[in-house]
DNA sequence: CCAGAAACTTGACACTTGTCAAGAAGGAAT
DNA sequence: ATTCCTTCTTGACAAGTGTCAAGTTTCTGG
């Protein structure tokens, strides 16, 4: 009988842990949403944990309350950052039924967030200079980068499906082409290139069936 | 008489004030060409003007001599940077008078320049992401950003014409596929990935003979 | 050779940075 | 109600930042 009070009591105490887990990582997020605006707006080298803190509504010391330190909050920034995006064609890739609808829902979306998530494009095209002089970051963004890859090949797997044809390039090439566009498109976007929106929407427009 | 002894004595001060103008400028170039070391090292996020002094044969006060402030230096790297690298493939596509001596001669400059100076190509893809941020970088790195797309885009049009065929694509995609590519490799490399080079070698390798 | 300008050094300034320790506030269990 | 733990605030610290002014050295024209 010992031994079950004590094993109640141990699975008592690791609910009760399980459920300060859950609060603590909750927190973490909201912390790291909040200095995503900061960083969004300033970029990873001008933005300091004061910084952060001053454009939200906690204290400087929370944040090192619950992150060991300033790596510590951004890459679990860049992993919040993370589960957003990969998500964004889903489903628009489920629900088209014909190859014309299909590009129409992918550059409706592309346009979109090109225009009102660019703060946040840009940070991510930042963080991922930033993990080629910081070795802490490139796991992170290495798997990011692999799942926007992804992304990218179901995007082109189905267009090419309801054409009846295969993806002519590997994964790859294709990630790096729409990157490299999108990236472009981006900078021009920021420095106030009125047809860097268009432009880019004609340009995947043309190439999408060359390459599916 | 008079007004000839001015007009001598104008074109003297001129003269000197040309050669005065050239040595400063030869002197802003020899700084640069320093700060460049460290930036390559650190990334702009962690690099100081007394670290680049300090990394170097001058004192951190020479730098704030030459230089308005710290942008001023760094735009004036960016340049000087651009120079080197856009003529990097020239002399291949220059001297290359088959297909496949051209694909070799730029692989192996590929493999050469991604293995041998991945830090100024770091440097490089982290300003380009600050410029999304800082505006006063914006206009040196989209000029610069044209010339490499120029750059690549001599190659692909050398390659169509010793297969008498045209490129497939726009310079912008073409150029937006090999940088992205290209990015991808040096962040993998940079992580130790042995593989980095030799896989964007064959991707390179497989992919021109598509699109051009 | 010498005066004046150019080139450079040095040290100081005001400020920001990440980090942390001491303690207050809040809530839950005994 | 008291105690204890979690959560958060506040203020301080040392180190590092860009900037600049005052001085020193080096060069150069006369």
């Amino acid at each position: 009988m010992a031994r079950q009070v004590t094993g109640a009591a141990r699975r008592v105490a690791e609910a009760a842990e399980v459920l300060r887990d859950e609060k603590f990582n909750a927190r973490r997020i909201e912390l790291a949403e909040a200095a995503l605006e900061t960083l969004g707006e300033l970029g990873f080298a001008r933005t300091s944990l004061r910084e952060i803190a001053q454009n939200s509504a906690f204290t400087h010391g929370v944040f090192h309350y619950y992150f060991s330190d300033k790596l510590d909050l951004i890459c679990c920034c860049v992993r919040h950052y993370k589960a957003k995006c990969v998500t964004r064609y889903d489903e628009v890739v489920a629900t088209a039924t014909s190859r014309d609808e299909l590009t129409e829902g992918f550059l409706a979306k592309l346009a979109a967030t090109l225009q009102n998530e660019a703060r946040m494009h840009r940070l991510w095209y930042d963080l991922r200079a930033q993990a080629m002089f910081e070795a802490a970051f490139r796991k992170d963004v290495l798997e990011i980068d692999k799942s926007l890859e992804a992304m990218i090949w179901r995007i082109a797997s189905r267009y090419a499906e309801l054409g009846g044809k295969r993806p002519v390039s590997s994964p790859a090439a294709l990630y790096a082409l729409f990157d490299g566009l999108f990236q472009s498109a981006l900078l021009r976007h920021l420095a106030d290139d009125k047809t860097a929106i268009p432009e880019l929407l004609d340009e995947v427009r043309r190439l999408l069936p060359t390459v599916c």
